[in-house]
DNA sequence: GATTTCATTTTGATTAGTCAAAGTCTCTTC
DNA sequence: GAAGAGACTTTGACTAATCAAAATGAAATC
């Protein structure tokens, strides 16, 4: 059974490398977003490759191994039933659930996992609008780009925010940026860095590029 | 924040604990109970008396202070809710869900817990029977004794059973006896120890004293 | 009272995970 | 191509939890 550190590592490494044409991630970025010294993600990394999860040159980067990977979707898997269910039966604030998933998914055996699932009726996407891969570790399908690579004057849905800090996913509750609301983008320009929007009926609002990165939708 | 190991230790002695006149627990009671070596125990309880969680007399015992019985309660609550969620909510069978539990009490988080209480409908018992402290760590009232010290002829209630163990509880389920059924003592023998009784209208059958200590009943 | 027994405590080692700080690469930049 | 900047790795040390085995104490037996 792997640690409960092990699954952190592997499901961060699995989300930084999602964001990666080769799915090479670096050490800095796994220290960083795992809040450890760079040390010891070195030899936590060390570790991992001895367990075969991951494959690891020095000074280049780290990829996972099919072992990994499946790992790595498991706990994804695990992650977003839980968030799921703190949304969805107990009525938890989609802001706030994050953490309290961290520590659950580890906990939760296979058994319950399972029963979980079809309580809930097999979700696809969790509250945040995350696509929650099925058992055998794949996603379901998902055609969405986020606002900035979006042409105007075209009505989208909302299907995932990237960032999942409270900070701005109270940003974007404020402003009806919830998974499942339709907005249209109204102008881009890239040249000043902005896409101007409209959440339903309200004004347009423009947000910088960085957000609007962050904000992921359908059409 | 008490760790798991912390948290498995106080649980372990209060439940020890309510078995006792004086509320004082042995050295190899408490390692016997958590599978861990006697001198592992022993350092374990010093770190608890440091945290105040424990009073301890070398050679002699361990009861938990007001802090520790707190901390115990909680850990039951915990425990406790959770079993019933896997039961009522999730529909495993509670014959094995003692062990999910373990793992899952210490990975919620006390809002979870409310909100779970709430939608579990703030129930009194466990599935097993047991009854489950509230919030400011006290018991349901429970007035209930095992068969053993029961008199003949008078129908009671199984309120719960003391042997979690998957044999036993396997055994019990087979012989009709889980809580909530009525039962009666047909004849008792404490010479050739033993209590013969009737589960609902079938056949009366014997059970040995060891196994009748272990089925509470309330009259 | 001396001896034996058995529970308990001490001791010394081990493993997983961590940090700070010192050392090493590699890639720019001039 | 030398120097410096940053990223990465190594080193040494620490904590929590554990075990096995040796030492100790207390209670029971002789």
């Amino acid at each position: 059974m792997p640690s409960a550190t092990v699954e952190n590592y592997i499901k961060k490494i699995l989300v930084l490398s999602l964001d990666t044409r080769e799915g090479q991630v670096g050490m800095g970025e796994i220290a960083k977003g795992l809040e450890v010294a760079a040390g010891t993600a070195t030899s936590m990394i060390k570790n991992l490759e001895r367990s075969k999860l991951v494959r690891y040159k020095s000074r280049q980067g780290v990829t996972l191994t099919a072992k990994g990977r499946k790992l790595g979707m498991d706990m994804l898997r695990r992650h977003r039933l839980v968030e799921t269910f703190l949304v969805e039966t107990l009525g938890l604030d989609w802001t706030e659930i994050h953490q309290e998933a961290e520590e659950l998914e580890h906990a939760i055996s296979e058994k319950v996992l399972d029963r979980l699932d079809k309580f809930l009726g097999r979700p696809e996407y969790d509250p945040h609008g995350d696509p929650i891969p099925t058992k055998d570790g794949k996603f379901a399908e998902r055609r969405i780009r986020n606002l900035l690579e979006c042409q105007s004057k075209q009505p989208r849905t909302i299907k995932l925010l990237t960032d999942q800090s409270t900070d701005f996913l109270n940003f974007a509750r404020r402003k009806g940026l919830v998974p499942g609301t339709s907005v249209e983008v109204t102008n881009r320009d890239l040249i000043s860095d902005a896409v101007e929007l409209r959440v339903g009926n309200k004004k347009p609002f423009t947000l910088g590029s960085k957000a609007a990165k962050k904000i992921l939708v359908s059409s």
